[in-house]
DNA sequence: TTGACATAAAACCAAAAGGTTTCGTATAAA
DNA sequence: TTTATACGAAACCTTTTGGTTTTATGTCAA
């Protein structure tokens, strides 16, 4: 049985491309319009828009128009259903030592 | 700047998957066999056997063989590298929150 | 030792992902 | 009122992903 339900999917799926993972970190520090993110990049800014896409589908990044400029913000709530899913497993795993710990100790 | 380093990599991709993360589920609570798990999916023993790869590639399942089966088991230190990205962000979150709730107060 | 079982491995396929180039449109600046 | 800028959108391409079927192999059980 999953441990949450699977809101958690388009941000899982956001998060599993290592330039989408530096996007996220770039936001992280400022707010930035597409040009200046795709600046950082190795690749055309339509890719960075792409993938700026996929950041929003899964609520990470929030846009705003300004001009003709799109500032693009992160948006760290929505990391949380896909942090709650790992962190889950993290008790779990502090359960699995403790057991371990106790069966240790229980066989001296 | 990224606040890890991209060990996290084969971590999130192996994450990105729904009947992968389901399987993680499974795993938590009792090892199982590859058979034994592809019960409980609408799909061939052989596409199972390709997720629990991509798992075993993320560190995040390990495999016994016994017999002629080979039991399956969850490694959830694994997760640790993910987790540990995200709750960099949660921590980024709490100090937004903190600092919109202190430019709040000073306003008052 | 013969058969059934648990799986690996390979070949194959359709769809999705990740990139490109090209073209169009709205805004700002000259 | 041109011209440059910032972007969206579409068409296209290659590789990866997620699945299948088929064939082969090692192990347990009769």
């Amino acid at each position: 049985m999953s441990p949450v339900t699977d809101a958690a999917q388009p941000v899982f799926r956001a998060l599993a491309d290592p330039t989408r993972r530096a996007i996220i970190a770039m936001l992280a520090e400022r707010e930035r319009s597409i040009g200046d993110i795709a600046a950082d990049f190795d690749m055309t800014r339509p890719a960075v828009a792409k993938h700026l896409a996929i950041l929003k589908e899964g609520g990470i990044v929030r846009v705003e128009q300004k001009g003709r400029e799109r500032i693009n913000r992160l948006n760290p709530a929505a990391l949380k259903s896909a942090a709650d899913w790992l962190n889950y497993f993290d008790r779990f795993w502090d359960e699995r030592l403790a057991d371990l710990k106790k069966a240790v100790e229980q066989d001296q």
